[in-house]
DNA sequence: CAAATATACATAAGACATTTAGGTATAGCT
DNA sequence: AGCTATACCTAAATGTCTTATGTATATTTG
């Protein structure tokens, strides 16, 4: 009830792609930081959800993942692969088109 | 995989609630309808979430059925309670400032 | 006028992403 | 030494939505 935790759902996939196609490469940790820091800390991603999320992605072939030790510790950074540059716009672009729609239910401006 | 289906998740609720604060009563048939139209068949609301919604809203209180004889056929209109409408504002807002921050996450302007 | 389509409601099984809750381990600060 | 931040991981439970059905009346079309 607190924040708006529930309209994630079926957005996190392509925050994720979002921010790798900006960034080039982030590591999960990284990924939650960079989205609660940007939103105001309004979006929360939970570890819960963004590991599994980064899995599936290597997994269906959207990412690959390659392992760097930094400060001691082990970061596993992902990045997008660049045969699937397309489906990510393409991706990108619907939920970029979803919310707009959304913006006009809601008869909000802009 | 052909709309944007699964970024629905979680904002239905929402949209039930604003499309009723801007149009008084509305029955859910009417619902699916508006949003097709307005959406330009971008937002399809199927009939088994938008059913099992308004119920869960009229359950929790937020929302009260009465029913109607329109040509014949048997309308179940619904409409925010008085009570309500402050939650229901709260909601709207949250969810629009999910889309904003979404869209800043994304890098879309406005 | 018979058949197909649109209108209008409803429910239930299954799929699926996310939450919640737990676990491991190192670095840095107090 | 203990706490916090960093950084990864997994699994059970939760909950919404999709998909698939079912019912019934009104309207359009061949």
């Amino acid at each position: 009830m607190d924040s708006n935790k529930k309209f994630l759902n079926g957005t996190l996939n392509t925050i994720v792609l979002a921010l790798l196609r900006e960034n080039g490469k982030m590591y999960g940790y990284e990924i939650c930081q960079l989205t609660k820091d940007k939103t105001n800390e309004k979006i929360l991603l939970t570890e819960g959800a963004i590991y599994p999320t980064l899995h599936r992605l290597e997994k269906e072939g959207m990412i690959t993942s390659s392992k760097e030790k930094v400060n001691g510790r082990i970061r596993k950074y992902y990045a997008i692969n660049k045969s699937s540059l397309q489906e990510v716009d393409s991706q990108i672009n619907l939920l970029s088109q979803f919310t707009a729609h959304l913006r006009t239910l809601l008869n909000l401006s802009a």
